[in-house]
DNA sequence: CGTAGGATAAACATAT
DNA sequence: AATATGTTTATCCTAC
């Protein structure tokens, strides 16, 4: 104890000083590299933009199409309403209504032209746009609510009336009270529908696509978002508002909120919004506020300058200094009709990411309670390291009482070291600080390293939560989740810093374990080319390693068999997820989701492989095995080589089109220098 | 208690 | 010269 704290220490002291300081240069270094090497060999990475973008588009056509929809639904059903035989019918599409049946019929919600009184008069500050585009949206939902309820009730009343005439029989009225009731949960499944439509669109397009699973969270970062897409959206809107302005068709906007709001019937009801906004005093105070008053305020603070660029979105100006800064504002976004639709769509990325982060919210707290009550349950055995990560997640619900949580009543084969790993678990205030953590889960509990990724993909991304899995195990799914198989050292790195939260920090140290696992284990062969090495893994090699642990605990085998069980479902929700990507489930690497495809293959690999330890006549003849067979291992080591393995046929040496990667790094990058600090 | 595997640290070599 | 990349050794920890 005496000698880890010590050596912790010590350790520590090199990772602040040499480590964050030569380690982020490392990967900043890298990211440069990746960029060249990028430019060569974009393929994957271009298939994943393409697709992107051409999900992109689709949801933009889907939201045309939709508002087209809704305003002839919205008169078909004012007259079919009265029909009342159906209230299911309207469950398809009830809350793409809301926007505009809101903008027809209240008088309230802002008028674009109002909204470019308001931007002309002064510029807002994203808070002060955001709240008033919540304002705006609460404002038309509440109304299109009421008159909904309002007009259904009317509907109901005649209704009722009518057979009353007709004659009182009892089950006409059940009915009636039966669609009553109908409609009042329709009013609320309106409002879940709408955000869920919102969130469609913003899953389809509008924010970076994040594959895994069907309910999967989008990146929380806002860095993360605004690359490729948004750009490609600021450029949409900027091409379209003159023709939205002429035709006063808003066909070219994705913008709800506009394409509702234009539709409705001007109003000249002033800006009195949302009673319970309480911003909404600071907004109107504000309104005689120059932009230049704030400048002079906080004359480095401001909002859309930072790193000498302008941050106005789709800019990216170079601005030298602060007052050419100002002047290239003044400028280039002055108060036309671009930069008051601008204006709009960041309004709208403002909310949606908001939706988001409410819906990821509710998740976590969803996740955490049913990892608590199933924690007395035998079944999340084979996953305790949820429970370990849902506790460190804490630092990021605030909601969330770690305390509530349990310790470690499900990880019985791994015993938590009073000393070194209780402190880590606890709190997250305490992970920060502990350092390097010798102790892990490994892969002992043989949780199939793929599924964990899959489907806490999102959870490591996000929480500093040091992943159950050995360097080697996670070297090996980032070589396996690339589409040639194969990766160069900093594509490793990268992959841990993308994927992982805890590999963000104290870069020295496990970019150093990663060498060391890359060297040390006969399981990665080091392939040379033109352009470098790259890193491949021998399967052969790899699955040699894993029976020994499994082999002696009988408990474990039993936990690998039920977590095959529990793969299954998650198989079949990969497959469900990839078929609404269209992305087919067994054309991986090909495909523009590497990720997810790889990761299905991976999975099922990791099912076979576990299966075959586990039973040894298992030899699954699904054709799942074939997408790892075909990396056949090319040994460079100097090791004995079978001659089978001698030779590899496959594509090793064509590095041509391969390094899926992101640009991610540099935000990685910055975070791990602030933390590291600390 | 011994052993094996993994993590971490560090020294060293080599390439760029 | 500095950094990136690899290799190797040593030590500690944990599970078995």
């Amino acid at each position: 104890m005496m000698q880890e704290s010590g050596t912790e220490t010590k350790t520590n002291g090199s990772a602040i000083q040499n480590g964050s300081s030569s380690g982020n240069h490392l990967l900043e270094c890298g990211a440069l590299r990746e960029g060249r090497s990028n430019g060569e060999a974009p393929a994957v990475d271009l298939g994943a933009a393409d697709l992107a973008h051409a999900q992109q588009q689709q949801a933009l056509q889907v939201a045309r199409q939709l508002l087209l929809q809704q305003q002839q639904q919205q008169q078909q059903q004012q007259q079919q309403v009265s029909g009342l035989k159906s209230p299911k019918r309207n469950d398809k599409q009830p809350a793409l209504q809301v926007p505009v049946s809101v903008a027809m019929m209240t008088p309230q919600v802002i008028t674009p032209q109002q909204m470019q009184q308001i931007l002309q008069q002064q510029v807002l500050s994203p808070q002060q746009l955001q709240v008033l585009l919540q304002q705006q949206q609460a404002l038309m939902l509440q109304q299109q609510l009421q008159e909904f309820y309002k007009k259904q009730q009317e509907q109901l009343q005649l209704q009722l009336l009518q057979q009353q005439h007709a004659g009182k029989q009892p089950k006409e009225q059940q009915q009636v009270a039966t669609q009553q009731l109908a409609f009042q949960q329709q009013l609320l499944q309106m409002q879940q529908l709408q955000q869920q439509h919102l969130l469609s669109l913003q899953r389809q397009g509008l924010l970076t696509i994040q594959p895994g699973q069907p309910a999967l969270p989008l990146q929380p970062l806002p860095q993360g978002m605004i690359p490729t897409e948004l750009q490609q959206l600021w450029k949409e809107v900027t091409s379209a508002h003159t023709a939205e302005e002429t035709t006063g068709n808003n066909h070219s906007s994705l913008d709800l909120t506009t394409t509702c709001v234009s539709s409705s019937a001007p109003s000249k009801t002033s800006l009195i919004m949302n009673p319970h906004a309480s911003t909404n005093g600071q907004l109107s105070v504000h309104t005689p506020k120059r932009e230049s008053m704030s400048h002079e305020e906080h004359p480095h603070s401001h909002p859309l300058y930072g790193h000498g660029v302008c941050k106005w979105p789709g800019c990216e100006a170079v601005c030298e200094d602060f007052p050419s800064f100002l002047k290239h504002l003044n400028s280039e976004h002055a108060l036309d009709d671009r930069s008051t639709a601008q204006c709009r769509v960041q309004m709208q990325v403002v909310q949606q990411l908001e939706l988001q982060l409410a819906k990821d919210k509710e998740r976590l707290q969803a996740m955490m309670t049913h990892l608590h009550v199933k924690s007395t349950e035998p079944k999340a055995a084979p996953q305790p390291l949820n429970l370990v990560s849902s506790v460190t997640l804490s630092k990021s619900a605030s909601e969330a009482s770690p305390q509530s949580l349990p310790h470690t009543p499900t990880t019985p084969t791994a015993p938590l070291t009073p000393v070194t790993q209780g402190p880590s678990v606890i709190t997250t205030t305490s992970m920060h600080t502990v350092g390097p953590i010798r102790r892990r889960y490994s892969d002992k509990y043989n949780v199939p390293i793929s599924s964990d990724i899959a489907q806490n993909q999102e959870f490591y991304k996000n929480a500093e939560v040091r992943p159950p899995f050995t360097y080697a195990s996670l070297i090996r799914q980032a070589i396996l989740e690339s589409p040639e198989k194969q990766l160069t050292l900093n594509e490793i790195y990268n992959w841990f810093t993308r994927m992982f939260a805890y590999f963000r920090r104290n870069a020295a140290t496990w970019k150093n374990a990663v060498r060391h696992n890359l060297s040390l284990h006969k399981c990665f062969v080091r392939v040379e080319n033109v352009k470098g090495a790259v890193w491949t893994v021998d399967e052969v090699e790899f699955q040699k390693r894993r029976p020994q642990k499994i082999s002696g605990n009988p408990s474990l085998i039993k936990n690998m068999q039920s977590s095959h069980a529990y793969c299954t479902p998650l198989n079949a929700a990969l497959q469900a997820s990839m078929a609404e990507n269209s992305i087919p489930l067994y054309t991986t690497a090909s495909m523009g989701n590497p990720t997810l495809g790889n990761l299905a293959s991976a999975i099922r690999e990791e099912l076979n492989g576990a299966m075959e330890h586990t039973n040894s006549n298992e030899s699954d003849s699904s054709p799942g095995r074939s997408p790892m067979q075909a990396v056949h291992p090319v040994h460079v080591k100097e090791e004995p080589l079978d001659p089978e393995e001698a030779e590899g046929p496959l594509s090793l040496v064509t590095t041509a089109n391969h390094s899926p990667d992101f640009d991610h790094d540099r935000d990685y990058e910055d975070e791990a220098v602030n933390e590291d600090i600390e």
